[in-house]
DNA sequence: CTGAAAGCGCTTACAG
DNA sequence: CTGAAAGCGCTTACAG
């Protein structure tokens, strides 16, 4: 059997409420009390047991993280970061793999995984902002990505479109003049997808060059599919002098076909992706991309998240941040 | 408030313990009285209160994970196979990242980690395998990795010296004759770097060659170890015609390094891994490796800690486990 | 096959 | 500043 706070209050010689109040760091207790209750807590080497105080408190210290597949690059690197911070605040964070189900991310929003945590970091891809609502309830989520934008979720997202089109700038003030786009996902406007490719719009309407939807290719957000996605390009005869993945996996997998098929690059083609993940510096050769700021979004969705938990922020509208991002020129796009 | 379980009970008609014994599928029930407290059940969108089962019963539903980094590629598809595998039998995962910090691994065996998994997936990378005896208490631990191989614990790993030597094999077969290693940790012969060193040095044993320690460079396990590893032999003017890095990131950044120093890959100087993560196939030129049969030890690790916690497996020698592996044979190193 | 009672280890009002 | 009591929502012996 373990050590509880009756045997701590016992050796102590307090009350159980004593004992409570120094583990709690309540205030007004008289510092001998207090030094005799953690001599007692050190002697016997009590540890708190967290389940009774959750039944209790109804408050369980873990902050639930949802997110399609914990094995794409982006979302490791950021499940990393959102652990570290959480856990400087005293946080645990439990990881919930959607695989971008709608009932598996519905099923995140109650039942268990809502119980065992105090509060949602949500990636949501396949449900939407009303199907939220109907089930938030009082525990805080937050929104990450960009599935859902509405003014009544808090929200951390990036820059989708400001940087997509500053980096497509980029390859036109290189000299391109036919960057193909792959990753794009005509069944939805809204996400990243759609945000990145409204960027490279933008840049090729600002340096007054035309849209040519044949240079547009769908693909799934892997490797093989952006592999896959240039082989088509390719196959079809379609001619580019540029490849914009919309995120690194995509242009990676895209970086591999093109130099397989001797396509040299960038000297024929271009390439470029979006997220800056770890491996985008050391592709060879090594990636142009943007890096989104993810250090940020960590910080500001957990500390979002917390805001709320401890009722420091009380605003009744989503409070929609976006972090900054930078450009990574490197050698694929010079 | 939520619904709870004398919620049901009262409609139901029937007592608690009823309800209990309908959700524990517990076996002599009245069909109709079941069917009664199902109707129940779902009528009022009873969801149980997993806290307060576990304050009473002790058991979480939850297992442990411990690892480095779970930004890793590695670790990330492992967490992520591993989780998948947990939830077919009920359970989640609560990942902790221990940075290989002696102080947090000792952590995760007691106190609140401990708590709140009923069993624990732990890769241990700084503390021995007395400290684990020390307190691994009452709840089964299975290890994972080789930095404690030992008959009192369970253990899953992959065949590190085997797959190196067969890889190392692979190399000379091809005419290759000055190997350098990568990523060697001079300071512990037991864990994966000093096996899969062994499997190199038995390779060329066999294959009648001498050992040249001047082509072994230490390096943490990173990309950017890995490059800078690779810079470090060039400088030196060491002379080699293949580069074995001891996992695929390494192998990736030397890669890199490499080719950036205009080496050709290759045809002067071959490149193989350790891991077969997802990227392998899809580097420029793709990464000649070892799959050390991540799926089987995803499902065998988690298939022996649930075999403990039912009692099924009740062995007093710890198991161990070697998952099979398969090379990888692609364009680096052909 | 089902019920009434106790209790897991805490926190939370409520007193004083 | 501290104490005695109640109760969070379940499961677990114990009866019957």
């Amino acid at each position: 059997m373990a050590v509880t706070m009756n045997d701590v209050a016992r050796v102590a010689g307090v009350s159980l409420k004593t004992v409570s109040n120094v583990l709690n760091d309540y205030e007004f207790i008289r510092p001998a009390t207090k030094q005799r209750v953690q001599d007692a807590i050190a002697e016997l080497g009590y540890e708190a047991n967290l389940t009774a105080r959750s039944l209790r408190s109804g408050k369980t210290s873990m902050l639930g993280l949802v997110l399609s597949d914990l094995s794409a690059p982006y979302y490791a690197e950021l499940a990393a970061k959102l652990m570290k911070a959480a856990s400087r605040h005293g946080y645990r964070v439990l990881v919930e793999q959607s695989d971008a189900d709608p009932s598996v991310e519905l099923g995140t929003l109650q039942g268990t995984f809502r119980q065992l945590t105090d509060g949602l970091l949500f990636t949501p891809l396949a449900i939407e902002a009303d199907q939220i609502a109907a089930r938030s309830g009082t525990k805080p989520v937050v929104l990450l990505g960009e599935h859902i934008v509405d003014p009544r979720f808090d929200l951390v997202t990036m820059k989708n479109e400001e940087a997509a089109a500053a980096l497509t700038a980029h390859l036109l003030a290189a000299g391109r003049r036919r960057i193909a786009v792959i990753g794009a996902r005509p069944d939805e406007s809204a996400g990243s997808a759609g945000l990145r490719l409204n960027g490279y719009r933008k840049a090729l309407e600002e340096a007054g060059m035309a849209f040519d939807a044949g240079l547009v290719a769908p693909a799934e957000w892997r490797r093989d599919a952006g592999a896959a996605a240039v082989a088509g390009l390719l196959d079809a005869g379609v001619e580019f002098d540029a490849v914009f993945g919309l995120n690194d996996v995509l242009a990676l997998g895209a970086l591999h076909e093109l130099l397989i098929r001797g396509v040299a690059v960038p000297s024929e083609v271009a390439v470029a992706g979006f997220d800056d993940i770890d491996e985008a510096r050391f592709a060879s050769p090594s990636l142009t991309t943007v890096s989104p700021g993810m250090d940020e979004i960590a910080e500001r969705s957990i500390g979002l998240l917390l805001d709320r938990l401890a009722g420091r922020e009380t605003a009744k509208a989503g409070i929609h941040v976006a972090a900054g991002f930078e450009l990574k020129i490197r050698e694929s796009a010079p």
